[in-house]
DNA sequence: TTATAACGATACACCGTGTCTGGTAAATAG
DNA sequence: CTATTTACCAGACACGGTGTATCGTTATAA
C-alpha cells in the first residue's frame, strides 16, 4: 500500500522516480525551516514543484512521506563501524542512535505528532520504525549478554529504557541529546546487563 | 498571561466562572470522544455552548485550555495515601504517576501534540507541567536515599528515566500503562537508588 | 446614570484539505 | 502506427477551522 512498493510494470507511463525523489526531498528541507505546522502536503508540491495530486497517489498522509524519506535515509547510513567487544558494540549502538535522534529531531517529531492524529499511521509508525529500532537494539544486547537468555519482558522492560529517554528529551527539549546522555545510557544499560548475568535465571 | 490570573477587579462586568468551567469540562470531554484532530477551538466552543471569542479572551491555544483543565483536575487529586517506608511512598508515587496517565492518555497526548507545534506553549508545558512532576518526583526520591545528596545531573538523569518511558508508551502505545509497569519502575528506581547509597559519593 | 468589560452570535478573509477534471507525456498491447 | 493505460501538472471546487471584528446584551464599579 506504500509508494515502495511497485507493480510490475504492466500498461501506462512508470512513475518518476524522479518525482518521488524531489517530494521526499523537500519533505525533509521543509521540515528543517519550518514549524511543523507549516509542512503542508500544499507546501511540499510547490517546493517538489510537483502536481498536488501526484503527492496524493502514492502517499495516504504527511507522515507516511516523511517515514518514508527517513527510511530511505537511514539506509544509506548503514556503515557499521567495527568495534572490539559486544560491550563497545552496545555503546557504539547507543552513540549513533542518540546522534541519529539529534540530527532527524524535526523529523521524528513530526512522525510522532502525526501518530498521535491518525491511528492507522500510528500502527504503520510502529511497525516500520519503532519495533524495527526495538528489535535492532535487543539484538546488540544479546550479543553482550553471551549465553544468558533474556526474557521478552526484559527486552521489553530495557527497549523502553533506552528509547523512552531518548522520545522524552526529543520531544519536551529539556536537555540536550549529546555524548554524555548516549553515555548515560550506555552504563544504566550495562550495569543492567551486568547485574542480569550474575544473576540465576529464574 | 493565562486565564487562571485574575485583575483586582476594576470595572466592567466579570469573568463568569461558569462559562469558564463549562469550557474546561467540554474540553476533556470531546479529548475523550473525539480525534485529537476533531478537538478544535470551534467545536469546544459549540459544545460548551460559548461564543468562540470568549475562548480566544483567556487562552491562546487548545494546548493552554487543556493544561489549564488538566492542572486544575490534578489539583483536586492531591489526596496523599498514608505509607510506611519513604521507599513504599516511591513505590505509590509511581503507581498512581502511571495510573494518572492512563486515565489521562488522550489529553496529554494533545498536550504534546501542542507543544511540538508551537514553541512558546512548549516552554510554558515544560515550567507549568513536566518541571512540575520531575521535581514532585525527585523530592520522593530524596527522602528515599536518606542523607545521601544526589548531584543534580543524577537527578535529572532518574527523571529521565522515568517520565521518559512512562510518555513513551502513552505515546507510542506499544505496552500498557498498568500496575506492572509501574513496578517494573519501582524495581528500578529503588535497585538504583540502593547502588547509589552503598557508593561512595565522589 | 455612565463607563467599562464579558458574553453570545454572526460575518469575514484566509488557508489547507481532499477530490475532480482537462490537457499532456510516456509507457505497453495489438 | 494506433489505441489504451497510467503518470504528471495545473487549476478549480466545496468543505471546514482559524483568528479577528462587530453588534446587541448583560453585569459590575464609580
Amino acid at each position: 500500500m506504500t509508494s515502495t512498493e511497485q507493480t510490475p510494470q504492466s500498461a501506462g507511463r512508470p512513475r518518476s522516480k524522479e518525482v518521488r525523489d524531489a517530494i521526499l526531498q523537500s519533505t525533509l528541507e521543509l521540515i528543517q525551516e519550518r514549524s511543523p505546522a507549516d509542512v503542508t502536503i500544499k507546501s511540499i508540491a510547490e517546493t517538489a514543484k510537483v502536481g498536488r495530486q501526484t503527492i496524493y497517489r502514492w502517499w495516504r498522509s504527511r507522515g507516511e512521506i516523511v517515514l518514508e524519506a527517513l527510511l530511505e535515509k537511514s539506509e544509506k547510513h548503514v556503515g557499521r563501524s567495527q568495534t572490539d567487544s559486544p560491550q563497545e558494540a552496545v555503546a557504539q549502538f547507543l552513540v549513533d542512535t542518540v546522534e541519529q535522534a539529534r540530527s532527524l529531531r524535526r523529523a521524528l517529531a513530526v512522525l510522532m505528532i502525526d501518530a498521535q492524529v491518525d491511528l492507522d499511521f500510528l500502527e504503520y509508525f510502529r511497525s516500520k520504525f519503532v519495533e524495527i529500532r526495538r528489535s535492532a537494539l535487543i539484538h546488540v544486547l544479546e550479543d553482550a549478554v553471551g549465553d544468558v537468555a533474556l526474557t521478552n519482558s526484559e527486552k521489553q522492560f530495557i527497549a523502553d529504557m533506552v528509547y523512552g529517554p531518548l522520545w522524552y528529551r526529543l520531544l519536551v527539549d529539556h536537555a540536550p541529546l549529546n555524548r554524555a546522555f548516549a553515555d548515560q545510557l550506555t552504563g544504566l544499560v550495562l550495569d543492567w546487563l551486568r547485574w542480569r548475568k550474575t544473576r540465576i535465571s529464574a
